[in-house]
DNA sequence: CCTATAGCCTGACGGC
DNA sequence: TGCCGTCAGGCTATAG
């Protein structure tokens, strides 16, 4: 699910809820999430300490620790957080818990266990380790710099649009969504492009992800006309009214309109 | 460099 | 109802 405006709101909701709160115990119900070395390690570097600040890069999100530490959480596809008061029983895809001295609770839940949690000590050293593409909402992704790494590639713009190692942040359903913006075919090739085309969608992935963080990542909050809750059988086309196509493009499915994102 | 595929993990859904 | 295949908004490793 998560992807560049889900995880800032993911960043938001614990930016409201777990600053400033003394961490009194930890939880590990899924160790194999935990990538950092040591789980004893991960935990002494927890409790008895507070979270003090938020960021978010691509599809990550950290939370800086009052000892410099930061926590890192990768979402995968069913990652969440939930914050609450009574914990009558842990539900069973609840990952890691942890419990503030205010008697509130923060679990990150992840149905299918590709999410990821570690400590690090740089963010910085972090994105170079794996080396992620800018995040295209940051302040200094202008349009002249999103050419410059774009205009050495080759082949499918939904590819570009969703490699992590190019650009940070956007998957399957934004891709989908920026394509249909900017009436782009799915299987359009980046060599084909204009510039004038170019220009369209770097200004398109910028508003399509700022209108769904504006959204709250909330699929019904989100403009009608916008295609992703036509993601289904019988999804019309909310320009046009034509019936949506599927498409597979590595591996991944893509809805589009055939009308109105011509080949 | 680019594409396609399988795999990780687990549930939801549709067809028979 | 039960079983089975397919699919799912993540990423990585591998082969061609």
């Amino acid at each position: 699910m998560p992807e560049l405006p889900d995880v800032e709101i993911f960043r938001q909701y614990f930016e409201q809820t777990s600053l400033q709160q003394e961490i009194i115990n930890v939880h590990i119900f899924s160790e194999e999430l935990i990538k950092t070395h040591n789980s004893k390690d991960f935990i002494s570097n927890l409790i008895g300490h507070i979270f003090v600040a938020t960021a978010r890069y691509g599809k990550y999100f950290f939370a800086k620790l009052d000892n410099n530490k930061w926590m890192v959480f990768h979402f995968g596809m069913t990652g969440y957080f939930k914050y609450f008061k009574d914990l009558i029983e842990d539900t069973p895809y609840d990952r890691l818990r942890i419990d503030y001295s205010n008697g509130y609770h923060l679990v990150f839940d992840c149905k299918r266990k590709l999410g990821e949690i570690r400590l690090i000590d740089r963010i910085e050293d972090f994105i170079l380790e794996k080396n992620l593409g800018p995040d295209p909402l940051a302040s200094d992704f202008s349009y002249t710099y999103f050419k410059k790494i774009v205009s050495s590639k080759k082949g499918a713009l939904k590819n570009i649009l969703m490699n992590q190692q190019i650009m940070s942040g956007i998957g399957n359903i934004y891709s989908d969504e920026i394509l249909f913006q900017a009436k782009i075919h799915p299987k359009a090739k980046i060599e084909d492009i204009s510039d004038e085309g170019l220009k369209n969608i770097f200004e398109t992935i910028q508003n399509v992800l700022r209108t769904a963080i504006n959204c709250q990542a909330e699929p019904n909050q989100m403009p009608k006309t916008y295609i992703l809750l036509q993601r289904h059988q019988q999804g019309k086309c909310p320009c046009c009214g034509n019936m949506i196509k599927k498409a597979k493009i590595s591996g991944r499915t893509a809805y589009f309109c055939p009308n109105c994102q011509q080949e």
